[in-house]
DNA sequence: GTGGTCTAGACCACT
DNA sequence: GTGGTCTAGACCACA
């Protein structure tokens, strides 16, 4: 196993990750993604646990499987996941975020000083 | 059941409440909470989750019971409350919206936007 | 409440803590002990609680009651409490200590020292 | 219920035993501990009572769990559990003991007999 | 198979 | 009344 958290299921957490590298123009469209045994042997998961996760990938018409050739990204990957991710995160994310704030104090200037400090990482 | 989520264990979702009640001043320092029956009843939840709620804040310090009393707000509930969301919030929340802001394509200014226009309600 | 543990019902540390007080000389054979009511008040606790300790001082003769009078430590108090913890201590304590020391390699050496930094507090 | 004190809950027994069993080499860092079915059957105890002995365990470090495979014991686990052990036997158990020989008029050769005496067994 | 959570209901000790 | 513990049995997600 490699560095999941456990407050949430491994696949869901190799789901995002994909999606991730997908985001992060690792994986492009028409690009093959690991094989399920490959990406189980190196993460050391259950091949069941890839199953699943990419399970999640094609229901959501973000990668599709060419049988015995593997998984390919879709060309319209990268709007998918946006449009999802953007979705939870102004709907989501950030309604909670603010309510955190407020509850804990913490101005909006804490955060673009942080926002400041990281962006050089 | 009274308006959980079913994403997150019913107890979390209590502990986190009864946290939040004491952080906006609803429970002070020494204040009795309700008993676990009590709470169980108004909830409408079984009483070993109220149980298991309790027995979360009873392990971070927060409360503490008296036998056959009841749970006690502890004198230091605000600040252990306090120093661990903080901590949360600073050193994962804020990564982790920072991170998802950069491959989301999303500005500070956006943020702020929309924490102005919330700011007013 | 003054300083009770928690993981012993508080009338079982009373009790203790009375036995304590015969043996150290405190309380003497034909002695007054607190009535009820003011040792609830002074201890903070509830006095249904004293009478419970008070009830099993009584029921071992260590203490007898004259009506309206109060509690008083009885002729014998002495030897019975002794030979009951002297029993307990040879029979429960010092095994459960010896078990201790070998799981967690304490040496008799050990204990001995500690005995001797200690007589002179 | 197997050989199981009555003057101690069930789960701390547990907890103590497994703990003993960790000491002793029994368990030894990365092994797998009995699953709560298996070790619920063994001991005919209720499964909820062997999660609770598991969850003292977990939330001490000593042991962790992986999602759908077990629980497993950490690398640290002897140490944590030595650590705690011989601070509560030179904190509580010691002073505690040494009070009650004062009380009783013990003296220490008496409990080194007893030490020489079972040294043996 | 595994752990995680929840319910229903019970009994006990303590206040 | 209160908290603490235990049982029996269930359902779920995960591997």
């Amino acid at each position: 196993m490699t560095d999941f958290r456990q407050d949430k299921a491994i696949y869901l957490q190799m789901y995002e990750g994909a999606c991730d590298d997908i985001l992060s123009g690792r994986y492009g469209p028409g690009d093959r993604i690991p094989s399920v045994r490959e990406l189980s042997e190196r993460l050391e998961v259950n091949t069941n646990t890839v199953v699943r996760a990419y399970d999640q990938l094609v229901r959501r018409g973000i990668v599709h499987t060419r049988r015995g050739m593997g998984y390919f990204v879709s060309e319209q990957a990268r709007e998918l996941i946006l449009a999802d991710r953007r979705r939870e995160f102004m709907d989501e994310r950030l309604p909670e975020l603010f309510r955190q704030m407020r509850l804990l104090g913490i101005s909006m200037e804490t955060v673009e000083e942080q926002w400041k400090g990281r962006s050089g990482k």
